[in-house]
DNA sequence: CATACTATTGTAACGATGTTACAATAAGAT
DNA sequence: ATCTTATTGTAACATCGTTACAATAGTATG
């Protein structure tokens, strides 16, 4: 037998599809899911990481964030950015590529790019 | 008073002098000082970190890394990129700078960027 | 539908990283 | 040499995440 529907996971995922390109840090999910228990929380969402589904992206602040996946279908591989909003709080998946140079002999494996600073929505 | 020039924070200092441009864990700084206490040691670069003589950056794993600072004399900006080797597991600042660009009416406060690779030294 | 198998979940405990409170120590001004 | 108080050590706590194990609930089969 393999991966099984559960309640849980249909309810984790609904609130990862809500944010939409928007990161959702675990506690965000428990706030909204006070029925699911912390540990099956990250369970689910280690699940959707193997999956596939969703992407974790560590912030300038090393909390975890997690986003559904939605441009990214075969590929995990992000040379865009991440931004947090100082005020609102809220991190956004931003689609500007970042061009990366590194020396030479260095090689690549993966980028993580986080800036902080006020969204246009806060800007007033 | 102010500030007094203690033996620990010599020990902590060379520490991270010794480091160059490669950044320490406060866990690495623990085991060369295995006398100093571990709440002292993170007293002490949260001290040198106030006096703008070294600066803090987590990585893409969550982790805290310490810089002895050497060419941000006044500001703490940087639009240059961390890269941590996967194989021996250093960390560099590199000078490389990133062009970094946001949307309108965003507003940029401070960058966090880092790579993951495999450095000149470990490749063969 | 009833049953059995096992993936999933809840509970408790642990680990790593970092902080706080308070008493003991030591830097340095007098 | 003495006194003030910045610094340190100890213990405890806070947060985020993981692990072990028993209880629960999907789902494949008869």
């Amino acid at each position: 037998m393999r991966k099984r529907k559960t309640q849980s996971k249909k309810a984790v995922l609904e609130c990862l599809q809500q944010a939409d390109n928007y990161g959702l840090k675990s506690e965000c999910i428990e706030g909204q899911l006070p029925d699911l228990n912390r540990v099956t929380i990250y369970r689910i969402l280690q699940s959707f990481i193997d999956d596939g589904i969703i992407h974790k992206v560590i912030s300038n602040d090393g909390k975890s964030y997690y986003f559904k996946c939605n441009n990214c279908n075969e590929v995990h591989f992000h040379n865009h950015y991440h931004f947090k909003c100082i005020v609102c709080g809220k991190v956004e998946c931003m689609d500007n590529e970042i061009e990366v140079k590194v020396p030479v002999n260095y090689s690549i494996n993966d980028v993580n790019f986080w800036i902080t600073g006020v969204c246009s929505k806060c800007k007033n």
